[in-house]
RNA sequence: GCGGGCGUGAUGGAAUGGUAGACAUAUCAGACUUAAAAUCUGAAGGGCGUAUGCCCGUGUGGGUUCGACUCCCACCGCCCGCACCA
């Protein structure tokens, strides 16, 4: 072999690591345990070049825990169920699961040539009946626990598939394949008791140090706990039983602001006005065809309506407020119902000009006393303001102080109470859907709702089903839903609600520590190997799969299933961006644009720079130069304009195939890639240039390996002496130990990626000996091991080295090559680089001092006067002021 | 709309409040070659200058500091999430 073949190499060490069980995890109380976990794919039917990205990044935790004496798990699984599998259904007529399992299939093979360090033992799908079967006894524990209820809940109703739509699915306000216009509807619903973990899960996350602060921050948001006054204002007359409205707000300190009172579109008192109100009842009719997402609610236009009631003032029994219905309400937060300060809200100000409501301040900026006309003065709560005739007496205050005021007041007089309130709601589990993990409960007409026996359990999908009609086909099955009831045994009919796919990711983590376990977890094994150390996927996760699966991790500590230890079930987390990509755009006739795929363009250096055209017959021409090719091109209408750095799209058609790059530079090429220029955190820019020049590094890396090779460099070298060409390099590698650990450790392989490019420019240009190059080039195996696995077995294999590099300890740098004895002190006149100067490393802050000023450069800067100032930061920095 | 994040050469990016642009791509020049590819060597933020050097420069506008890509305020643009997409 005279040049670097992945195609070669590759396949060589995966079989090598396959027949030495390197992955295989197995407990071991000898050495410290890592877990480090991706988030696993859903099975699409291709793997993504950003799936590469992800699964290498937690290949390179996952091999340098290994090589620092870790025992690593490090398991790879799906997230089967879904609509998707559904859609497909329906579009070409398969069936769910044979789409699925076949999708699995396909990428499985598509990631194993990536040569990624996984226990594929532990591999299972959330479709297996023995996984689901263990997630219904989960929900039949956290039933006994009381965590999961029933209560309604709207959903999405499309009127003319009569079936319910995911949030997605509609598409302003109409459903995605009936086009009807959407109905909310009703329907009793499966509930899991998240919100009283609220508290709990709030507090915790101060304990998560090693998550992102950002995801924290967004997880705090959305839990959303406040404090503020529920109280009631009376009615001036009593209605359908209602003598009064009861409000939530969080900032009672505005009450005299108060416009009027807002009640949600389903609140009660709105229902019950509805009967006898045609008008009322077209207005709410009209709200109800929105769709369910908050999104779209506070999107829409604000709309009200007068509901003809009035209310009175709690501080003032002859102030009396008219009462609205509107669309901006929720009847998911507080009380369903709201005072509105127009003054101090922006919404509220909106909508009180809108229909002409009054406009009241309450107070006012110290330095600006302006009252509010068109926008609402809404300051931080911790800022002084001048309230204006405050009931509690205040004058100059913070909101929260008036905040705390106004509840203390209305609790001494008895019209109000303090509360705390959280955003967070119940998470409603209940899908109407085939391809999901059935809810195993049977229902009764004499006992009710009843338990399925845990000895029942799978409760399995049956196969025999059709999607030529839209709706759940459980419903629609001729026999699946006819039981006996456990109960009592009489006829009975079963729960035909599947679970949300959040469910089956909320606890995936857990099973992995003992996939084969007759009961949802293996006491022992969870011990052993919860938490997961390293938790690794996209930063659109932040809040609804952590939130859900910290949740899950407390609920099955309650009933048994995970030590107290892991209810924080991710140890440190690491969110990654997404692999993008240019798209390559030309424009038909009528000028609407039209796409084309990676492999249909041709990059041209032409007019001084890079020039993407068509591929095309006619740019066919032996000899040509690309300025010549250009010019053709541009005749002949095929040049293409460049969309730089967008997502990945099938209808961009912007998606780059990590198989076709595998074939094409094999899996070393497309690992060092996706680890190198990006921050992993940031979206990469996949380009064909970068991938071509991660190859020729790479086969670059391979030739200095094979001529130092052949130049005997697997000879054992001898300990050089200082200033010597191997000492040098004996200095580098110290050094680029030290850089490539602190990269790996800090998620900057970016930068460890460019420190190793660095270091094999200086082994390529070092003079040292063979034998000293060789081991610098070890060392180089080493470090890039977790990065490019096969390619560092290849090199560590042909000068020398012994065993696998997987197996290898990680190096260690030796302190004494590390020390630098001299330093170079920038030197800035003003603040700005003027000079430099060389000090010994220990030099005191008096001796850089005196050095400085005999400086050239600062001397003609003084011009014989003496400095205003001169900062000296030993180590760092020199700044003369003059 | 609300919450969170990001913005640096032609390009991806580097930089504990301390030399802005490491490393790489593209580009240009040179070596090798009959030629090309590959490989190797070198140049390179923009402007002025033969040059020592000087001015400008991290989305925009302000501020704090001896010193700001970094901290604070406002704005602009893009990305993620918004509870039934996964």
């Amino acid at each position: 072999m005279s040049r670097y073949s992945p195609a070669d190499i590759e396949p060589r060490w995966q079989a090598a690591w396959d027949a030495d069980g390197t992955f295989t995890a197995r407990r071991d109380n000898d050495r410290p345990k890592y877990y480090v976990l991706e988030m696993f794919p859903y099975p699409s039917g291709r793997i993504h070049i950003g799936h590469v990205r992800n699964y290498t990044m937690g290949d390179v935790i996952a091999r340098y825990k290994h090589a620092t004496g870790h025992n690593v798990l490090h398991p790879m699984g799906w997230d089967a169920f879904g609509m998707p599998a559904e859609n497909a259904a329906m579009a070409s007529g398969g069936h769910p699961k044979d789409w699925t399992y076949a999708n699995i299939a396909d990428m499985r093979d598509q990631m194993k040539p990536l040569g990624l360090s996984i226990d594929w033992s532990r591999e299972f799908a959330t479709c297996d009946p023995e996984y689901y079967g263990q997630q219904q006894a989960l929900f039949l524990d956290f039933l006994q626990e009381g965590l999961v209820y029933r209560k309604n809940a709207v959903v999405n109703w499309d009127p003319v598939d009569m079936t319910v739509l995911a949030n997605e699915q509609v598409i302003d306000g109409c459903g995605w394949r009936s086009g009807a216009p959407v109905e909310r509807r009703e329907l009793t619903q499966w509930f899991f008791r998240i919100s009283d973990d609220a508290e709990e899960l709030l507090d915790a996350l101060d304990g998560l140090e090693n998550w992102p602060e950002k995801v924290r921050t967004m997880q705090a948001n959305w839990i959303g706990k406040s404090r503020g006054l529920q109280f009631a204002f009376p009615l001036t007359e009593p209605v359908h039983g209602h003598a009064g409205v009861e409000v939530y707000t969080t900032r009672p300190d505005t009450l005299m602001g108060a416009s009027f009172v807002g009640l949600s579109v389903d609140h009660p008192l709105a229902r019950a006005l509805e009967a006898d109100n045609p008008k009322l009842a077209a207005f709410a009719a009209e709200c109800r065809r929105m769709g369910t997402s908050e999104e779209e609610l506070e999107k829409a236009e604000k709309r009200g309506f007068d509901t003809g009631l009035r209310v009175r003032h709690p501080l003032d029994p002859s102030w009396e407020l008219p009462v609205w219905v509107a669309n901006f309400i929720l009847m998911d937060y507080g009380t369903g119902a709201v005072f509105a300060c127009p003054a101090h809200d922006q919404r509220d100000l909106d909508f009180a000009r809108k229909y002409d409501l009054p406009v009241r301040d309450t107070f006012l900026a110290l330095d600006d006393p302006t009252p509010v006309a068109d926008t609402a003065f809404v300051p931080p709560k911790t800022e002084p303001v001048r309230w204006i005739d405050h009931f509690a007496g205040l004058d100059v205050a913070t909101g929260e102080e008036a905040i705390e005021a106004t509840i203390a007041k209305a609790e001494a007089d008895g019209w109000g109470e303090g509360r705390t309130q959280f955003r967070l709601r119940d998470w409603g589990l209940s899908r109407q859907r085939y391809w999901g993990c059935p809810i195993p409960v049977v229902h009764c007409d004499t006992c009710g709702v009843v338990p399925e026996k845990k000895e029942n359990l799978p409760i399995r999908l049956p196969d025999d089903v059709s999607f030529d009609q839209p709706g759940n086909p459980l419903d629609r099955h001729p026999t699946w839903r006819d039981v006996p009831c456990p109960a009592c045994g009489a006829p009975a009919l079963r729960e035909t609600d599947t679970m949300d796919t959040f469910v089956d990711s909320s606890w995936y983590f857990a099973r992995f520590t003992a996939p084969d376990a007759a009961t949802p977890t293996n006491p022992e094994d969870a011990a052993y190997w919860m938490n997961v150390d390293q938790y690794i996927g996209g930063i659109e996760h932040a809040i609804l799969h952590l939130l859900y699966s910290r949740f899950f991790a407390r609920a099955m500590h309650r009933c048994g299933h995970l030590p107290a230890e892991a209810i924080e079930p991710f140890g440190a987390l690491f969110t990654q961006g997404m692999v993008t990509h240019a798209i390559y755009q030309t424009r038909d006739a009528q000028g609407r644009p039209v796409y084309h795929l990676p492999e249909d363009v041709i990059e041209l250096s032409a007019n001084g720079g890079r020039q993407v055209v068509l591929r095309h017959d006619l740019l066919v021409k032996e000899g040509a130069s690309d300025d010549e090719l250009y010019l053709l091109a541009q005749g002949n209408d095929l040049t293409v304009e460049v969309i730089p750095s967008a997502k990945m799209s099938k209808s961009k058609r912007n998606v780059v195939d990590p198989a076709a790059i595998i074939a094409q530079f094999g899996a070393d090429t497309a690992r060092w890639f996706v680890l190198s220029d990006s921050p992993p955190e940031r979206d990469v820019e996949w380009t064909a240039s970068g991938a071509d020049a991660a190859n020729k590094h790479l086969a670059r890396v391979w030739r200095l390996a094979e001529a130092c090779r052949q130049a005997g460099g697997a000879a054992e070298d001898p300990a050089a002496s200082p200033g010597t060409p191997d000492h040098d390099l004996a200095r580098a590698t110290a050094r680029v130990i030290v850089d490539v650990t602190a990269g790996i450790e800090g998620f900057a392989f970016n930068g460890a990626v460019a420190k190793l490019y660095a270091f094999t420019n200086a082994i390529a240009k070092s003079k040292a000996s063979p034998a000293a190059q060789a081991r610098a080039l070890r060392t180089l195996a080493q470090l890039m091991a977790p990065m490019t696995p096969h390619l560092a077995e290849e090199i560590w294999s042909m000068l020398g080295g012994a065993g696998l590099v997987a197996t290898t300890p990680w190096p260690h740098a030796d302190p004494a090559l590390l020390v630098e004895d001299t330093v170079t002190l920038p030197i800035q006149i003003n603040g700005k680089r003027r000079s430099e100067l060389q000090v010994p490393k220990d030099l005191d802050k008096a001796g850089i001092e005196s050095r400085a000023l005999a400086d050239p450069a600062v001397q003609r800067a003084l011009d014989g006067a003496a400095p205003k100032k001169l900062i000296v930061v030993p180590g760092r920095i020199v700044n003369v002021v003059v």
